[in-house]
DNA sequence: TTTATTGCAAATTATTTGCACATCA
DNA sequence: TGATGTGCAAATAATTTGCAATAAA
């Protein structure tokens, strides 16, 4: 199978989950399909908006919007959030948690096995149940951290300077 | 000492430390210092010009927003992102994390230190430095969780802001 | 045909900014 | 006095919504 064919395979799958979910299916949301199942990774929905009108200019932003809206109701897709600024959007066959860096805006996914534990302490210690699905850990990555190592050498580490 | 005297003490210690970070003492800037002290916790922006507006209807909402950064750059004050929505700003006495129930929208606060060990394996399984002071912990408080598990619905009558 | 969906423009929310005037050091 | 700070209105940024026109089932 090449690439294309499982790409068009995976677009039909999720196309035809949104429609047995009640959806209609409409030129504008096959190209969002489409360049979501491309991009294989994380978009924001301005990316995808781009992304779909080099297809197709005359699907606008809000119709991205709302079709992300009901592409996440019909449990394909995902959203979660960068710290301050957009959303950005994948499919949802993975579970994973995404580290996002404030210096370079890198994003990286990390598997959710590997960290549950970590949080479930805290659940248990605080009587509270994180959820870190929808949100990014925000931070700095190490190839910033030796960036910044190497030019200011600046106190960071265990003092607390996490305030940006 | 009483707790009017230790309030203005501690309006005091702030306006001085925003004077000697080259910044001017204006009435709006007392009031809203003593606004963020007299609150003792987490307040929005929003939140801190009602309670200034309270003393003088004149000062404007965009003075906040301008006196509230000139606060955090003196290093007096901090502000966090409880996900989507605003900014809450607190003193920057006390180096804490915060627990954001996003069912009720009650804020917790949770001592730095018994956190920063799990994050620091984190760190060092990603090479990646978590700054979890910028951001809260998003997820669902103890009492949430109850309520949710013995009514078993949705209903969530108590939630200020119901935030997806 | 009938209801969902779209494109567009205008509204929202939280915050920021340009500007002319007021005020603190 | 002269740089800072202020009020106000208008600008952002990301996203949402009302509405009339269109297209899917």
């Amino acid at each position: 199978m090449t690439s294309q064919e499982s790409e068009a395979s995976r677009v039909g799958q999720v196309l035809a989950q949104l429609s047995s979910s009640g959806h209609r299916i409409t030129n504008p949301r096959r190209h969002i399909v489409t360049a979501l199942v491309q991009a294989g990774g994380h978009l924001t929905a301005e990316e995808v908006a781009t992304a779909v009108q080099r297809r197709d200019p005359s699907v606008h932003l809000a119709t991205v919007y709302r079709t992300l809206d009901a592409l996440e109701r019909a449990g394909v897709i995902i959203h979660i959030h960068l710290g301050h600024g957009r959303a950005i959007y994948h499919l949802a066959d993975s579970s994973h948690y995404h580290l996002y860096c404030q210096q370079c805006g890198s994003v990286r996914e990390i598997p959710q096995s590997e960290v549950d534990d970590l949080f479930a302490l805290i659940g248990r210690a605080y009587d509270f149940e994180p959820s870190l699905g929808h949100f990014a850990i925000i931070g700095t990555c190490g190839r910033c951290i030796d960036r910044r190592g190497s030019k200011g050498n600046r106190s960071r580490g265990t003092s607390p300077e996490s305030i940006a």
